[in-house]
RNA sequence: GCUCCGGUAGUAUAGCCCGGUCAAGUAUUCCGGCCUUUCGAGCCGGAGACGCGGGUUCAAAUCCCGCCCGGAGCACCA
């Protein structure tokens, strides 16, 4: 048996699974099937030569955990029909949501960590005249209005469904101020272009929605235009525009935004467009984090978050500093897929699939929270410590450590939650070590006494097997916990050849990602 | 309040359209065991759910009605 095991494992794999693809075919299908299984179908993505999705943030902040959802299920739908994901930004609100410059690159490395790179980029700020096009159409065509009642007014009027004065006048008459409003003959709030839907629609919010007003950008310059447009699209008219004009097959997006699809089908009614399929996903959460932009922003202005990539929140910078990689993110995303109801996500359920994903790569080392010192006496000779870099790599290399014991004695740190669980009179394994029998506990410090080297002794003994640094061969270590807070200990000397971005696991401590290496260490946990 | 949309174990999800094979599957979590020089991973076993009440039916997680609960929208925001 285990002759013929080691003569195919010998077979390079690709003739391994020639062999099998011609002797048990339906081994191979089996497991194909499993790994398709992942994303339900998308509805009538045969109907579309080509399937288009989108992901449209505005780039007032940075992407967090609750976009997770619309970027890789857009893109990943995208991918699986061999179709096109397109990034699209939507800043078109120069005053109340104004854009930042620095989040339209931010969202693009999140984006590309995420590996949903976009096939093509568009911004709606640069394409302000596409839009007074179709707003001169739909006034030309009957379809919209200006409107330069007071909203008050309006609102009433909305409310027992008859129209306002601006709605019956003559397209020609529309027109007429339709330019004024471009010419900027009107300032802030006093007209703006409704699109006519029914105005019996039983949701007063669809009657003649809003598709364009006037900013006063002399006050509010948007970022990347300045004052040059005064005009401004809202968002059911530039999104949903856009979504036809760009080819948009399959809109992926919240909930929040299905009367925001009901409204925009009244204007596709109009230019003679059909709407695309539209699915709208449910709420995500996740617990003990904001997930909304205004808490974030406003936790970063009060000071109450470090930065964007604060281990507390759930953004992708932060996420990522933590080491929780991106196909955790993704797995989570898939799992959940597009339901309509809304989810609590869990971290536990985030971490373990990110701890899976890690396991089998990362390398293991010794870290000591809360050092104190263990001194061995009774030491007869030098030994050496050879421990793997991964317990199933042995090719990858280990670390060494040898104790020299002066007068039979060393100093060694362990933390101090070994040291509480531990009494005099206690055999304890030291891990690669060796055994020691516990002679006194003291509140700074522990004298043991060197047992044997045999770790099958420890084994029978029941000895705890607890991890160790000599002291000298050491280095300080801090590391950010999740919650903000800093683990303060000892790591092992190996640890300086550790570079930023890495990503290891220290003992029965955690995962954490190296973030910066000198004298001492910085790390950012990730979880157990 | 009005207009929508939801409700399967602690969490997430499959099943619901096309009723029976569902005394409800999967992942995670928790517990126990095995394995292992980590309290990690792996392996084995176990715990844990159809919001409530009616109805239709031989049969309902699945269909119908009512209720309850949760969420979203009701901006000259996106």
């Amino acid at each position: 048996m285990n002759k013929i095991v080691g003569e195919v494992n010998a077979l390079p794999a690709s003739e391994q699974k020639r062999i099998i693809e011609e002797k048990w075919p339906e081994l191979l299908q089996r497991e194909k099937t499993e790994e398709e299984k992942r994303l339900p179908p998308l509805p009538n993505a045969e109907k579309y030569p080509m399937v288009v999705t989108r992901f449209s943030p505005n780039p007032d902040c940075v992407l967090h955990l609750g976009s997770a959802r619309a970027i890789i299920l857009s893109h990943d739908y995208a991918r699986i029909h061999r179709g096109k994901f397109i990034l699209r930004f939507e800043d078109t609100d120069p005053k109340l949501k104004r854009p930042v410059p620095e989040f339209y690159d931010s969202i693009r490395e999140d984006l590309k960590w995420l590996e949903c790179k976009p096939d093509e980029e568009y911004i709606q700020s640069d394409r302000i005249p596409i839009y007074y096009e179709y707003a001169e159409k739909l006034l030309k065509d009957g379809n919209a209005y200006v409107c330069t009642c007071q909203p008050q007014a309006f609102r009433m009027r909305i409310l027992a469904q008859e129209p306002c004065p601006c709605r019956n006048l003559p397209p020609e008459e529309q027109l007429e101020r339709w330019s004024r409003m471009l010419n900027g003959e009107y300032k802030e709030g006093e007209a703006v272009l409704r699109v006519k839907t029914d105005l019996t629609h039983p949701n007063p919010a669809v009657r003649d929605w809003p598709a364009l007003r006037i900013i006063d950008t002399e006050k509010f310059p948007h970022p990347r235009t300045g004052s040059k447009y005064m005009v401004w699209p809202l968002y059911n008219f530039a999104c949903g525009l856009d979504d036809h004009l760009m080819g948009v097959t399959h809109i992926i997006r919240g909930k929040e935004h299905f009367t925001n699809m009901i409204r925009q089908e009244y204007m596709y009614r109009h230019l003679g467009w059909r709407y695309p399929e539209a699915i709208h996903y449910g709420r995500l959460k996740i617990k003990g984090a904001y997930l909304s932009k205004s808490k974030i922003v406003q936790g970063i202005r009060e000071g109450q978050y470090w930065s964007w990539d604060d281990p507390r929140l759930a953004t992708f910078a932060a996420l990522r500093k933590r080491g929780i990689t991106p196909a955790a993110i993704r797995k989570l995303i898939l799992d959940v897929g597009l339901k309509a109801a809304d989810v609590v996500l869990s971290w536990e359920n985030l971490y373990a699939y990110n701890r899976k994903i890690l396991d089998p790569h990362v390398t293991r080392y010794f870290f000591v929270k809360d050092p104190v010192q263990l001194s061995v006496s009774g030491i007869p000779k030098p030994i050496t410590a050879r421990i793997r870099l991964h317990p199933e790599h042995p090719e990858w290399g280990f670390r060494e450590y040898t104790v020299t014991p002066e007068e039979g004695k060393v100093l060694l740190w362990i933390s101090r939650a070994d040291m509480e669980a531990i009494s005099a009179g206690k055999t304890v394994r030291l891990m690669e070590l060796f055994n020691v029998k516990v002679e006194k506990v003291e509140v700074y410090a522990v004298e043991a006494k060197f047992l044997s080297e045999s770790y099958q002794e420890a084994r029978e003994l029941g000895a705890p097997l607890i991890h160790w640094v000599i002291v000298g061969a050491d280095m300080p270590c801090k590391i950010i916990m999740p919650n903000a807070a800093v683990a303060e200990g000892i790591a092992e000397a190996a640890c300086k050849r550790l570079k930023p971005d890495m990503i290891v696991q220290f003992e029965r401590f955690g995962f954490v990602r190296i973030e910066k290496v000198n004298a001492g260490l910085t790390a950012y946990y990730a979880h157990k």
